[in-house]
DNA sequence: TTTATTAAGTGTACTTAATACATTTAAAAT
DNA sequence: ATTTTAAATGTATTAAGTACACTTAATAAA
């Protein structure tokens, strides 16, 4: 058995995270202002080169780690991007995963320390090499992902109330959908439980909080498909 | 701007491509007996590496064509797979590719050349390093995409019975489907033409022969959603 | 020429899911 | 007490999915 595939082309490996976070009624996506070259200066994913020692699905995860500070993310990897000349520097593949953060759930230190922002996902800046197809992909999964599976919740606080959840489906699927209708397919999918507890900050009367239960949800097993109702 | 990131570890980048075939009423994958190291003699996907002037897409579009002498072949990148010792050789991390073709339209003698041969779906041998992954992989990605958009005509040939397309959908989806409610269905996308034409090698009576209509399919844009009937 | 054989072709009733839509309720603020 | 605000709730209608069995066209055999 040879020793390498010596004659070969090596190259660069990169993973680029799309980060969104969900900030009352908008999905938002968490980007850095490059303070390095190439394109200084220029707003983009946050990135990394993949190590010797780790795969995709870990450099994403430690890279997404390096920003907010956040370990155990929901993280999926969404595609690869291989174009001869997307980096102008050299070339380097880059293997997309998107997360799905709590927003309020991050250090802010580290975040100021990478110059990064959050964006509203209807104003982003424009980005660097071919980061905003990435963008675009990575909508594109979560919005099936999010009818096929309660991944939703990654996005919202541990207790949230059914409005909140009902106004981060408006935000994926980007459609408005009636409070009744939702509350009634949520409600069958059996994955909730409602608590005792109220929040107030939204209305007089105060709404009812809710928690995810995966272990509802494993033992149903129901197929969601939330968002598809109205037109 | 510097010239290269220069400290950073490169590797080798490859494609490997799952080529499902539709021969009756199985779903087939198209395999390689390795003649070559490591692990010759072992059953895999056929794959290759990237090479500098090309894109993931453009690399498995040639590594297919290398093997059944086809262009223009309907393929979708499944997934990027990076494990460090995935290959014991060098690391490599290769990008899966799924590709669809008409069974019976490839040229037999580079298929001799390079030991493949057609598995059936349920029989497949062991394959090497994590193509068993790759495989399963791709097989649900086809799943979903079948369900979505009218790919399956992709794996048929350009006349077909309603019986075969009925067939193909039981075999993606791996379950029976009532006659009269898929015909209804697939009615109701309005994307096939019926031809005048006869297939008289089934049954004594004959099946008329249908084609797909891609104008017709842009025009009415439908979602597909074949094959969750039944139960 | 009749009869048998084989898969193709076809319709309807029932069940479940999706959708559209408006009023009452609880709590706080005045 | 009254007003204000968002939360909470139910029903009727429509569309889609599912279950189910007999007739038909052509060939082959008697």
């Amino acid at each position: 058995m040879q020793n390498k595939y010596s004659e070969q082309t090596h190259l660069l490996v990169a993973v680029d995270c799309i980060i969104f976070g969900f900030d009352n009624d908008e999905l938002k996506l968490l980007l850095i202002k490059r303070d390095f070259e190439p394109e200084r200066g220029r707003w983009s994913l946050m990135g990394g080169f993949l190590q010797t020692d780790e795969n995709t699905d870990q450099a994403a995860s430690r890279v997404l780690q390096k920003l907010t500070g956040l370990h155990d993310v929901y993280l999926e990897q969404v595609s690869t991007f291989s174009n001869p000349n997307r980096d102008p520097v050299e070339r380097t593949i880059s293997v997309a995963y998107y997360a799905l953060i709590n927003i309020l759930d991050h250090d802010k230190e580290l975040i100021k320390q990478h110059s990064a922002e959050w964006f509203s996902l209807t104003k982003l800046p424009n980005l660097i090499f071919d980061h905003e197809t990435m963008v675009q992909m990575a909508m594109h999964r979560l919005r099936y992902k999010a009818s096929v599976e309660p991944i939703g919740f990654e996005l919202l606080p541990e207790k949230f109330t059914m409005r909140q959840l009902q106004k981060l489906y408006e935000a994926i699927q980007n459609q408005e959908i009636d409070k009744r209708n939702f509350i009634k397919k949520i409600n069958n999918l059996n994955v909730l439980v409602k608590l005792e507890e109220k929040d107030m900050t939204s209305s007089k009367k105060g709404s009812f909080l809710y928690q995810f239960d995966k272990e509802k949800y494993d033992a149903s097993r129901f197929l969601l498909n939330i968002g598809t109702m109205d037109s």
